[in-house]
DNA sequence: ATAACCAATATGTAGGGCATAATGAGAGAA
DNA sequence: TTCTCTCATTATGCCCTACATATTGGTTAT
């Protein structure tokens, strides 16, 4: 009934103002904002919300202060600040699902950027880094190996975005794996159907310019957490 | 030299702080936290910061406050709060390709979760939508035609981040197609080489339940824009 | 026992005050 | 004139008090 309690107050209504303000005002990167002062004559508050409308878009990026300086307009990466709040204990395992798929999307649907781009250095490094991964606790690397060689891979797509996204999500792949029960289970089965894929099979086919092997591998590389997640979902609703 | 400037506050590693003790206090949704006046105190700073803090993390969403009712822990949507500012004018022109690149990534990796998920109640209501749309102005239908129609594809998935996601880069797609002088000549070359997809060819392939001929239409559909995303990012390096 | 009322409580907002650091102008020296 | 040092100015960072308001829960009255 009473869901829609959270009245809008002042400082609600000041961040849009002022985030109109800056985008009508058509600042550029490092231009000074008018002082804190200003705004509270202009709109007629306090400093007090002035100040706290502007301390929710400097957590956001948008802006940057400095002691007497002022403040100045920043241009950020709309995905940096995203690992902040992404955590998995202020996650519903709903929205940790979601992340988890759309990330086996992103890595699916970014390989014709990365045949596009790819180079005999990217190779190397590569190379480099599929040789000192251990296998030593069975068939699959530790997270920080996956998120090591996965790294790269999106450098090679030159997608500033795309490497913040996947800081966002390699936390909750740590969560999941080691925190949800049946998770195990469906890196087994794949194991046992012999269509499991690591790392050196990808490389493989990057050495070979293989674009089609490699999507096929990577969809298969992939394939437990999609599993995981399609089924998962069928139990929550 | 003198970049790093930014001082980091009491109000910065109070936010920290915060967030912390909700993480590691295992609260779930709709809990209670403790009021602002137990904060000051037990971080030895004034009501102001912790207001300050608080009303951060209430622009991310992880929390909710309610007058007396005092501040309730919230689970959202990681994506959600993101379309405040992810706004054209806020953004360079780096982080907008960026964002159009991961998005015909994202379509382009879906297609396996649409054809695993797609009914026909699906089938209809693009089917709705498809015969709504107009062409009236050229071979292309606009903005908002585009967004529900991808929209609806979006849902098949059922994945609320990324619908989030499209909300997020729609403003973006609208901003660069009406701004970025030689977008138009994406399109034109490419409909002279007669690669142009429209919804109701996509439509059909989903019709068919011809996920192959969905996947190589799609990215037809999106040819355009990855082409001027990489034309783009040569050019501005 | 139910209804009306009141006190306690927590957020929302205002305004004053002081510390500090960067800036720029003005004074003094070469 | 020009360079340097100093100081007033200014804007942010932080604290404190006070009050309005809305909700909650207990108390009183019927």
């Amino acid at each position: 009934m009473r869901e829609d309690l959270k009245t809008i107050t002042l400082v609600d209504q000041l961040e849009e103002k002022l985030l109109q303000y800056i985008q009508s005002s058509d600042l550029k990167e490092g231009d000074p904002l008018p002082s804190e002062f200003f705004f509270a004559e202009k709109y007629n508050v306090s400093r007090n919300l002035v100040r706290e409308s502007l301390s929710r878009l400097k957590m956001l990026d948008v802006i940057e202060s400095r002691r007497k300086r002022g403040i100045v307009v920043k241009e950020s990466n709309p995905m940096a600040n995203f690992v902040k709040v992404v955590k998995p204990n202020l996650l519903s395992e709903r929205s940790m699902l979601d992340l988890i798929e759309l990330r086996c999307a992103m890595e699916i649907g970014i390989v014709p950027m990365i045949f596009r781009n790819i180079t005999d250095e990217d190779i190397n490094d590569l190379e480099a880094i599929v040789n000192n991964e251990s296998y030593s606790n069975g068939y699959r690397v530790g997270p920080e190996s996956e998120a090591k060689f996965h790294t790269r891979i999106y450098k090679i797509v030159n997608n500033q975005v795309l490497l913040s996204f996947l800081n966002v999500v390699v936390p909750i792949f740590a969560y999941t794996s080691s925190n949800f029960s049946q998770y195990e289970k469906f890196t087994e089965e794949l194991k046992k159907a012999n269509k499991n894929v690591n790392h050196k099979d990808l490389l493989k086919h990057l050495k070979d310019r293989n674009e089609e092997g490699y999507k096929v591998a990577i969809e298969h590389h992939l394939l437990p957490y999609v599993n995981y997640v399609h089924a998962r979902k069928q139990t929550i609703g």
